[in-house]
DNA sequence: AATATTTCTAAGCAATTGCTTAGTTTTGGT
DNA sequence: ACCAAAACTAAGCAATTGCTTAGAAATATT
């Protein structure tokens, strides 16, 4: 006995998220989300609550992105060579026209640091995670590492992931191979 | 003949400097500025032109405190060790009370991205060749690797204090150890 | 066809943004 | 002592921020 709904959720939602991903949280007003959602500002505070909320679901989204595109693939390649392909993968997954978006969890914590909102960083933090328990996976295939070593290297490799998500906005190309290169000299 | 200013801009524009570090270019209004440096809006526009020009000069004073305490001992020092220490040098140096501030200039390229001011971006850009200068006269040190492993491993080590930079604002001290530790074995 | 309920449009809210300006106070040279 | 030049205070500017609301339009049930 109501009127339907013009739009999806999850499909403007996607919109925001790149619109995130490309400005950061701050930079990106309402009025730039209402524009890139297609949507009403009263749609977009009725489907999502605030700004905050906009926010909170982009980054659900991405995290869906990422786990399908990235860490899917990652699961299903074979020791330390899937970790290091994962690391190649990610520049392309963050490219845009001329430059790199990085990853808009590390941009997040980066922007935000310690004032991020608590159910955004337990979001971001579920999933770092999880990314780490994936190298972890991979670290020990087919290898005869102890425990404590691939706790180790897994933390390596979680900090130089971070690395290539800033040094991509500034780097270039030969300078992040160069990176990854010598990165998986070390493991 | 006239009236005499009642600061000096070296010591307003420090507070102006630790300010945006601690919260970034956008998160910072000109009144928070105002307030932290002491001094009338007036003034501000007065001695720096504007938001940016203030945001310039911070630039400026980051780096010359950074050329103090990490560069300088970083060129006194010997080999890759040397390399090493400027690490661990840094994350005391970018230490708030509880949290990692990070690098400022490496914060601003994440926030700004290529949005920032060219001016902004090219001191930036030269400090960071800068960097990448000392590291390779240290890996030069005492060292028969040829010139092209020696940029290699430049890049490498740069893009790796990046990594550092955004991983001091979410990861442990120990995960940060297990980092530079291995970062250093092979180079 | 009438009704109740939801979604839409678009105008409007107070608060904050970067920046300016009017007017007062301080100063050194005459 | 007076005056011109610079630096101060504090009020005010338009534009933008996140968010709300009044009212019109659309729909499934009766």
């Amino acid at each position: 006995m109501a009127r339907r709904k013009e739009y999806k959720e999850e499909e403007v939602i996607e919109k925001a998220m790149q619109l995130f991903w490309r400005n950061g949280y701050e930079t990106t007003s309402v009025r730039m989300l209402e524009k890139e959602m297609g949507i009403n500002q009263f749609s977009v505070y009725a489907s999502f609550g605030n700004k905050q909320g906009v926010f909170l679901e982009s980054i659900k989204c991405y995290k869906k992105k990422a786990q399908f595109e990235l860490i899917d693939r990652l699961d299903n390649s074979d020791g330390v060579e899937g970790i290091k392909q994962y690391f190649y993968n990610f520049i392309e997954f963050s490219k845009d026209k001329n430059s790199n978006k990085g990853c808009l969890l590390t941009n997040t914590v980066n922007e935000l640091g310690e004032n991020a909102d608590t159910l955004i960083m337990s979001e971001i933090v579920k999933f770092a995670t999880n990314v780490k328990e994936s190298f972890i996976n991979k670290l020990s295939f087919n290898s005869q590492k102890d425990k404590v070593t691939i706790d180790k290297q897994a933390n390596y490799l979680m900090v130089a992931l971070q690395g290539l998500s800033v040094a991509s906005k500034m780097f270039n190309a030969k300078q992040l191979d160069d990176f990854i290169e010598v990165t998986f000299k070390n493991v």
